[in-house]
RNA sequence: GGAGGAGUUCCCGAGUGGCCAAAGGGGGCAGACUGUAAAUCUGUUGCGUUUCGCUUCGGUGGUCCGAAUCCACCCUCCUCCA
């Protein structure tokens, strides 16, 4: 294995991600580190789907459970983070395996991006989140036309979350974020990454596992993890509990919902999530794609995936 | 048996003579994505040879230049009276 040389398993929610990567950390001695923007916060463990130490086996995994769940983590933090732990299980000499379905966080960990600024800068948040408040998405747009008008011209004006940060970022740093994206998107990636991808030929098979899952998840004991989270303080608002599983059930306790209902559209989000995930993985060009409904025998598909990190370090 | 009400495109639901392939919502499908990303946002959703043509609004027949909208009969469902 070379120096930067790394594994990512990506694709939708309920795929066979976690399972695959603990078999292929085993076989290749590698450890793992997880690329999910849930199973990061503490407490979060049935809902994420976070494997228990049954489930790890004895494998070593990394960016599991590292953060407070009334912290908002972000993809800057974990790109840090994460790429200490990836460096450290180079150091070693063993394979890191990043899995996960945060396509964001784990592309931004193998590109090794530097995103802008340190910090956000909340007063100028909440002023911006005012104006539109007030004068509506038209305005917000308009003003970021005025300072950024490439930003502008590829945010759709309802994306107000996207527009003000665009805005921000001008604020902060002085530099436009088009100006930044020009300076960062460019390089080379700071990984030699090999990725396999786990998708399904046949949508309906996975939006089965999908419900499935969410039922196993309810039986497991879902309510009692969020009414605990709740309980200790956690604000309904927190980055945290805008994760699928925990805001349906929140919306349950607060009496908005009933438990079938949110139960139904946990799986919904969830369905839906998975969509976005494959939208995301698909237009990586470096994606190496195993179909698991084909042969769902977990032994061919760690072959095949092995085919592909062989294949690849030649 | 009698009196009312309803049947609309995948679902819910608006539409009561032309501006209707039919509002809106849901769901589906597709896409975007550089510090909240399990988030946020966009497009599309009868068929086709796509600035036009064809087939749709329970069924059949009729009125009319023209019908999802009016009339007749039929079918199904709901409520009420027996």
């Amino acid at each position: 294995m070379q120096k930067n040389r790394i594994i990512c398993i990506v694709g939708p929610t309920a795929s066979g991600k976690t399972a695959l990567s603990i078999a292929l950390a085993k076989k290749l001695s590698g450890e793992i580190v997880s690329g999910d923007s849930m199973q990061i916060y503490k407490g979060m463990d049935i809902g994420t789907a976070k494997p228990d130490e049954t489930e790890r086996d004895g494998v070593v995994h990394h960016m599991l459970s590292v953060a407070e769940p009334s912290e908002n983590y972000s993809a800057a933090r974990y790109v840090k983070e994460a790429g200490a732990c990836v460096d450290e299980i180079l150091s070693c000499g063993k394979v890191p395996i990043v899995v996960g379905g945060t396509g964001l966080y784990i592309d931004s960990l193998v590109n090794g991006t530097e995103f802008a600024a340190h910090l956000e800068d909340e007063k100028y948040r909440r002023e911006l989140w005012e104006l539109y408040e007030e004068k509506g998405v038209e305005f917000l747009h308009d003003m970021l036309s005025r300072v950024d008008a490439a930003r502008a011209e590829e945010i759709h004006k309802n994306n107000v979350k996207r527009v003000i940060r665009a805005l921000e970022v001008y604020k902060i740093t002085g530099k436009t974020i088009s100006e930044h994206d020009e300076e960062t998107k460019g390089k080379e990636p700071k990984y030699d990454a090999t990725y396999i991808g786990l998708e399904f030929q046949n949508r309906d098979r996975l939006y089965e596992r999908i419900n499935l899952r969410v039922d196993k998840m309810i039986e497991a004991g879902l309510l009692r993890e969020v009414e605990n989270l709740l309980g200790s303080g956690l604000s309904p608002s927190s980055t945290a509990m805008q994760a699928i599983g925990y805001k349906e059930l929140v919306a349950y306790f607060e009496g908005k919902e009933m438990l079938d209902e949110a139960i139904e559209k946990i799986k919904l989000n969830s369905r839906r999530y998975a969509k976005r995930q494959m939208t995301w993985f698909k237009r990586n060009e470096k994606v190496n794609w195993i179909a698991v409904d084909k042969s769902e025998n977990i032994s061919d598909i760690i072959q095949n995936s092995m085919n592909f990190i062989s294949f690849d370090s030649i």
